[in-house]
DNA sequence: GGCATTAATGCTCAAAAGGAGCATAATATG
DNA sequence: CATATTATGCTCCTTTTGAGCATTAATGCC
C-alpha cells in the first residue's frame, strides 16, 4: 500500500457506560465534566473485561455485575499528542450504587431526551426535531440527497408513533448530529441544544450502549441485573419500560415472563403502597443454564 | 489501584474473518500459515473500518461489501515483545473472488466440521465429541463442577437434535477448547484433532463471525451481500443453509422471503439444469432504506 | 360499614405468524 | 410416453401476539 507509515503508537482507553436504574430512571455514571468513566489499559490485567472490572471497582468501590463489550472506536480525531488514541467501549449493569466523591448518576434520558416515549412523544420532537430535520434534509440541493434524508427521519422519527423504533437510538444521534442539532456537531447550529451534551463523543457511546440494552432485553434476561433479589411483577415492568422508554401491556407482559419461567415466587408479599397488594418474585437463575435462548426464525425441517 | 504501573505500549492489528459462499459452501481467505488475513492499523486512516478496507482492498484485489466489527481481544498472551497486541476481530462480506496469490479460500466447515448439521448430525459429534466431553465431565472431582459441565454440554450439543442451536458457535469452540480437544487447547489431549486447526486464536475469531453472521441473516438482509446480481429462489435459499449449517423448509422459505418483500421478480428465468426451470429474482435495494427492522418483542400499549 | 380508588391477576377472543405437507406445473431424460 | 427433478401455489393446524373485559384484594374517606 502506498504511503504506509508503520504501526502506529496507540494508546487504549476503557469507556465505560454504567447503568443503574433509579425511581424507574435509568442512569449513567459521569463524572462532573459530563464524561463518561474511563481509564487507561494497564500491563496487569490478564483481559479487557479484568481491566475494566478492577478499575471500576477501584474507583467506584462497586463490583460490575454484567459486563459487555461495546464497540471499539479510533476516529481520526481521537488523537492525545503524536499517538492515537483507541477507545474500546463497555456497557456495565449495576444494582445498588455508593458512589464515590467525584462521580454521578444521571439520568439517561437528559442526555437523549428524544429517546423516552412512556408519556407520549416528548414535546421537543414536535418542537424542534422534527422543523430541525425538515430543515437539514431542505438544505441540499440534490434531490437524491434529499430524497435519502427524507427517508432515514422517517425510520428514525415516524410521523406516527406506532412505528417509533426504540431500538435506533444510534442512527437518531447520529441523524441529529448530521443536521447540526446536538451541542457536539461540528457543524453546530446556534439553536443545537437538544439534551444534555456530554464530553468528547460519549454521547454517541451512550446511545450505543442504550441501543444495544433495548435489544438485548428481549432474548436475554439482563434486566435482572438492574434488579434487587426480590421485586414485584410491576417493578419488573417498570424498568423494562424504563430501559426500553415505552410503556408495555401489562397482562400480556405478565403472560410473557410466566411463559419463559423468567421468575418464581417467594410467597412473600410487597409492603403495600396502594392497591391489592403484589407478589414478591425472584429471577429463577436456572433459566442462564437451562436455556440459550435465541431467536430462531428459521422454518428449518424436521 | 496498586501495582499501577501505567499505560500499556499498544500495538494494533486488525484480524478479518473474509467470507464467500462458493458451490454452497461457506469459505472464508486464510493464508498458507492457516493465519487470517491481518494487517497493523496505519496512521494514515481515518477510521477502523476505513483502515480494514483499504488495506483489504490493496491485499485482495476486492472492494469489502458489507463489513462489521466484531471483538477486540487484548488478551495476557498476545504479546510481541514488550508491547501488547490488542487485536480488532472483523467480518467481512464478499461476492465474487479473485485471489492474490497467498491467499486461499477455504471452507469454514474444515475448521469447525461440527457445525454442518445439513446432512444430518456430522459424525465426528458422536463418533468423538460425545465421548471426549463426557470424559471431560467426569474428570473433575466436584460434583457441581460436574453439574455444570454437564447443562453447558447439553445445551451446546443436545442429544435431540431438534434442539441444536446453530446460533451457539462460539460456545461449542470454547466447550471444545476447555475440554482440550481442539488442537489449540492448553491441556490438550493427544487425540485432540477435531477440524482444521488455524494459526494463534484464529479459529475461535472465526467462531465469532459465525455466530455473529448466523444470527444476524435472521433480521437482517445480510445474506444478499453474497448473492449475485440475480439469483433463484433455491439459490438464496442454498446460501442461508451454509452459512446456518441447517436444512430449511423450502415452502417457508419463499413464504418468508416473499412476506418481507425482499426480492422482486426479473422476468428472466435461470439456464436450466434439471426441472422445471426457476425464475430470477434481485433483492430490492429499497428494504434496506424502508425498514430498519429489528426484531420486536415487547408487547406494548397502543 | 359502604363506596370509590388503586393495583394485581385471571381469562377470553381474534389476528398474525410459524410449521408441515399435499398438489400441480414445467422442464429434461431415457 | 413414463420417470425424475425442481419450482410454485395453497391448505390446515398450532403457537404466538395483541387487546381488553372481569374479578380480586387492599387502602382511604364518608
Amino acid at each position: 500500500m502506498p504511503g504506509k507509515l508503520g504501526p502506529t503508537p496507540v494508546e487504549i482507553e476503557l469507556n465505560a457506560v454504567i447503568v443503574a436504574v433509579r425511581d424507574n430512571e435509568p442512569c449513567i455514571l459521569i463524572d462532573p465534566a459530563m464524561a463518561l468513566p474511563s481509564g487507561p489499559f494497564e500491563t496487569g490485567h490478564r483481559t479487557l473485561e479484568q481491566g475494566l472490572r478492577d478499575w471500576a471497582e477501584a474507583k467506584g468501590g462497586q463490583r460490575l455485575g454484567y459486563v459487555e463489550q461495546l464497540y471499539t472506536f479510533a476516529d481520526k480525531d481521537r488523537t492525545t499528542g503524536h499517538s492515537r488514541m483507541v477507545s474500546i467501549g463497555y456497557l456495565a449493569l449495576l444494582r445498588a450504587a455508593v458512589l464515590s466523591a467525584d462521580a454521578v448518576w444521571s439520568p439517561w434520558y437528559h442526555h437523549l431526551p428524544w429517546e423516552d416515549y412512556r408519556d407520549d412523544v416528548p414535546r421537543i420532537t414536535s418542537k424542534i426535531i422534527f422543523p430541525g430535520l425538515s430543515e437539514w434534509k431542505n438544505a441540499s440541493a440534490d434531490p437524491l440527497v434529499r430524497r435519502t434524508r427524507s427517508q432515514r427521519v422517517e425510520i428514525a422519527f415516524p410521523k406516527d408513533k406506532r412505528l417509533w423504533n426504540e431500538e435506533l437510538v444510534l442512527q437518531r444521534y447520529e441523524l441529529l448530529w448530521e443536521a447540526g442539532l446536538v451541542a457536539e456537531a461540528q457543524p453546530k447550529k446556534e439553536t443545537a441544544a437538544l439534551g444534555l451534551p456530554m464530553a468528547h463523543d460519549h454521547r454517541r457511546i451512550l446511545a450505543t450502549a442504550i441501543a444495544r440494552l433495548r435489544a438485548k432485553i428481549k432474548y436475554r434476561p439482563v434486566v435482572f441485573e438492574l434488579m434487587s433479589d426480590t421485586f414485584t411483577l410491576l417493578q419488573l415492568q417498570n424498568t423494562v419500560e424504563a430501559l426500553a422508554g415505552l410503556r408495555l401491556h401489562k397482562q400480556n407482559f405478565r403472560r410473557l415472563v410466566n411463559a419463559q419461567g423468567l421468575v418464581e415466587e417467594t410467597g412473600a408479599y410487597a409492603a403495600v403502597t396502594a392497591g391489592r397488594p403484589a407478589k414478591l418474585f425472584a429471577f429463577r437463575r436456572k433459566v442462564l443454564m437451562e436455556r440459550a435462548v435465541a431467536g430462531t426464525k428459521l422454518s428449518r425441517t424436521s
